[in-house]
DNA sequence: GAGATTGCACGTATTGCCAG
DNA sequence: CTGGCAATACGTGCAATCTC
């Protein structure tokens, strides 16, 4: 069965009903501007979508950043397949008014979306436990086949619930494909539409910091730094805690990274492990 | 209109990268 | 190694919309 190119063929190993965790490429960017309105013009109404079928480790997110001003990098984005007016006119002009209920409506476009965008028929493209690669600076991102890929086909997602009911988000494109906030917004939405309409999740729940590890934490630091460096520190607290129970908490404790570790510390040094307390946290207040 | 959908802010957490 | 920050995931609450 066909996923849209949005969606990595993920490995057959989908069972039904249970999260499945996709794990997502990470981080950092560091973008050229100045990109993709030029290759709007180019827009061609192919619409031919090449199909990533790459079981290959993901790719992170800075290796899948395209610098427009790279010459090689140019050569990728000149040769990619370009997702047509099957999706929206990308040269046409954006619909009068703010986008309905979106309210960064200045970070995006308003469109009018073409058939791709309203079809319903092909239940192939709905798969119900989709992968997802997130959206990366720049209107092509780099694929783990050396490939560029043109970012526009993911913006329409198309799912199968759990019900079986079939939906299509269309999400608007942003204004400046490289714009770090609206690909944040995207991305935010994206994955929450995925969640909450199947069961694939891409990271899993991380289980909050529990009053015996952080007496645990109080017991290690010194002046609110390890005792005896974070190398120790962090392999000592999961020989502590990592896999065991815990009573009064269920299932057993996560392995803590050095990241995770020393978050915890710094976001509580100040008012507690600076001063051998443990961390209260404040009431949450409801309405 | 009432319940179902959605978008998005918040708070909690992790991971990747980089500079010192 | 360390420290720190950017990016981004998840759960949840809530308001604006949509749908029946």
């Amino acid at each position: 069965d066909l996923e849209p190119e949005l969606l990595r063929t993920s490995p057959r190993n989908t069972s039904k009903r249970q999260k499945v965790i996709h794990s997502v490429p990470g981080e950092h960017s560091d973008c050229t501007k100045e990109q993709d309105n030029a290759i709007d013009e180019a827009d061609s109404d192919d619409e031919s979508v090449q199909q990533t079928s790459i079981a290959q480790p993901a790719m992170k997110r800075s290796e899948r950043i395209l610098d427009f001003t790279n010459a090689e990098h140019a050569k990728l984005i000149a040769a990619a397949p370009k997702v047509g007016s099957n999706y929206y006119d990308s040269d046409a002009d954006d619909l009068p008014g703010p986008i309905k209920g979106i309210s960064k409506s200045h970070l995006f476009r308003n469109v009018a979306w073409g058939a791709y965008a309203k079809d319903k028929s092909n239940d192939a493209d709905f798969p119900s436990h989709p992968s997802f690669r997130q959206f990366v600076p720049g209107r092509f991102e780099r694929l783990a086949d050396g490939t560029a890929a043109d970012q526009k086909a993911k913006l329409v997602i198309k799912l199968t619930d759990t019900d079986g009911k079939k939906h299509i988000y269309a999400n608007p494109p942003p204004r400046d494909w490289n714009n770090q906030e609206a690909i944040t917004a995207l991305n935010k939405r994206t994955v929450q539409q995925i969640r909450r309409t199947t069961e694939v999740q891409f990271r899993a729940r991380v289980p909050e910091y529990i009053d015996a590890e952080r007496k645990w934490l109080v017991a290690n630091l010194t002046a609110g730094k390890p005792t005896n460096g974070w190398k120790r520190l962090v392999a000592d607290f999961n020989n502590h805690f990592a896999g065991k129970a815990v009573p009064g908490t269920t299932g057993s404790r996560p392995v803590r990274t050095q990241s995770s570790l020393s978050k915890e510390v710094g976001r509580f040094g100040a008012e507690f492990y600076g001063k051998g307390l443990v961390p209260v946290l404040a009431k949450k207040v409801k309405k």
